[in-house]
DNA sequence: TCCGGGTTCAAACGCCTGTTTGAATTGGAA
DNA sequence: TTCCAATTCAAACAGGCGTTTGAACCCGGA
């Protein structure tokens, strides 16, 4: 392979990562992805073998961005706080909201993800090795009691990032009319706390049978 | 209009609402409603003037099904507990995860909305007089502290949703392989309780300063 | 210089989408 | 019965989709 020819595998990569993030998956085209690119049509299926190969190798790249991100980073995380923790990973989940950097983009592709799954996604977390929801467990695990069973702690972590890719994918409908909220800092930085506040309030509640008002 | 027009207009209703309900809007073809519903090509663009005049008449069935429902009616729920209250509704939008009725359909239609607007239903919510998320709203402001202001409130019934949708939207998913979630009464009592529990241990804690642990 | 593999390119293919057409059929009113 | 509008129907249309084709091009090595 010559140094052009990674050239425009690098410019296609580039193009589908930001179209991909912006629409997600189904919703964007070859076409779409090559006139932004400014390659040819036919080039997509010559450095990748198709739509489905680019989107597996956009994917690994997201994920492997993610997870060697502090963000999701398991290590970093328990130097902290379980509150810190919280926190730190629900502002990271929200991170598209404000800035449009390549790990936004990663973000918000798997927030397309968690609406409705591609079959390139579901191949590739089934031959993943660790979960890409592992360190969102490993978080909710440290507030809900100790024997909580493994199913329940799984569900805490996918309903606690269903609330973060609900505003991460609706940013431009809750920004307009009916809504009109402003997403700027303080907005955000208010909605990781009204999130990690609820998880953090009620995780420790979900299995002990008095769940009255605190 | 003549008896068995009505009829094929019913028919193509029924199918959509099904398609709808299970595929989403996007996904669901013309051809795939028509097929099922047994009625010429040409038919939804006569009655409906197109897929989308389809939609929205659909959107509004569904709507109006859902606000004069039990699991939605700000009478009824105002008669409950609080804590009652939220977890009739958590109960009420995972209902699709176990029953295939219209209720369960038109539940269902609005988990897929809440993952990708489309055009019609922007217009339909910009133009319905009561929000579509009013009761969730109502729900979780009896929680909240009486001074939460009303999009912190919002943002906390988008949350609630979200938390919801998310099963909804991806119970084959979840069912299957990595995850193998038992979908039956049992698994969705006890998510029930999760995102109830969760949600009534968290929400009296979002604007208070100290958020420790219980 | 000429060759040949790697790469780019314009064009087309086959399929699916929502919609339109114009004729055939239906069924109630005169 | 006759008529006419409402409805149904098979067929086609225009456009988007992912992919394939085969020729052109580039460029290092013989």
């Amino acid at each position: 392979m010559t140094r052009p020819a990674e050239h425009t595998r690098n410019l296609i990569i580039k193009a589908a990562v930001a179209l991909f993030a912006e629409k997600g998956f189904e919703r964007t085209s070859v076409r779409d992805i090559v006139t932004k690119a400014r390659v040819n049509q036919a080039a997509i299926n010559y450095h990748f073998k198709g739509k489905d190969g680019l989107y597996a190798e956009v994917l690994k790249l997201a994920f492997d961005g993610l997870t060697k991100n502090a963000g999701v980073d398991a290590a970093e995380l328990k130097s902290l706080s379980r509150e810190q923790a919280l926190r730190h990973f629900v502002r990271h989940q929200l991170r598209p909201l404000l800035f449009k950097d390549e790990m936004s983009r990663y973000i918000h592709m798997f927030a397309w993800e968690s609406a409705h799954p591609s079959k390139v996604f579901r191949k590739f977390v089934a031959t993943s090795t660790t979960s890409y929801l592992s360190a969102a467990v490993d978080i909710v695990r440290r507030f809900l009691p100790p024997d909580t069973e493994e199913r329940a702690a799984l569900c805490a972590a996918i309903a606690l990032m269903g609330q973060c890719n609900v505003f991460v994918r609706n940013r431009d409908l809750f920004a307009q009319d009916p809504f009109r909220m402003p997403i700027d800092e303080r907005f955000v930085d208010d909605l990781a706390d009204l999130i990690a506040k609820v998880a953090i309030g009620g995780l420790p509640h979900v299995n002990g049978a008095g769940v009255e008002t605190a």
